[in-house]
DNA sequence: GCAATGACGCTCT
DNA sequence: CAGAGCGCCATTG
């Protein structure tokens, strides 16, 4: 019950990140935003890494906004999540960069990345 | 209740 | 294009 404050709002970001294509990646303050919390994408680690592992949660598509594997406490785990994505298609540059704005995921799957509408919705939020 | 931490993001240099 | 700094916010100790 430690992490059940509001059940909901991880639920949120597990279904969006569970709604991700294969051969996609989403960043995280994309899924916040989309779950409901623009300023929350750290949250949104925070919630994949208490993610239950009794349901399917392609964690793997969820980069950070420089479209790199984000480092996590335990070594190792960076280099399966490339490979996991490489294998769905998804190329990495020399720096273990990817091109979000190839592969970035989007809701409206316009086939360009309507990184202005995700924008747009953040300011909405934005404190007066 | 305060202090520190963290799978981040954006701006400036 | 890459690196460093500051900001945000919820969870944990």
């Amino acid at each position: 019950m430690s992490a059940s404050v509001d059940k909901s709002a991880y639920q949120r970001i597990y279904a969006v990140v569970r709604r991700i294509p294969r051969g996609r990646v989403a960043t995280y303050g994309q899924i916040a935003a989309l779950a409901g919390m623009p300023r929350h994408a750290r949250q949104v680690g925070y919630a994949l890494a208490h993610a239950p592992d009794n349901v399917e949660l392609p964690w793997q598509r969820v980069v950070n906004g420089q479209g790199r594997v984000s480092l996590r406490s335990r070594p190792g785990s960076d280099d399966f999540q490339q490979v996991l994505l490489e294998a769905e298609g998804v190329e990495f540059g020399l720096g273990g960069r990817v091109s979000l704005k190839k592969y970035q995921w989007t809701p409206r799957a316009s086939g360009r990345p309507a990184r202005a509408v995700v924008r747009a919705k953040a300011k909405k939020s934005l404190r007066k």
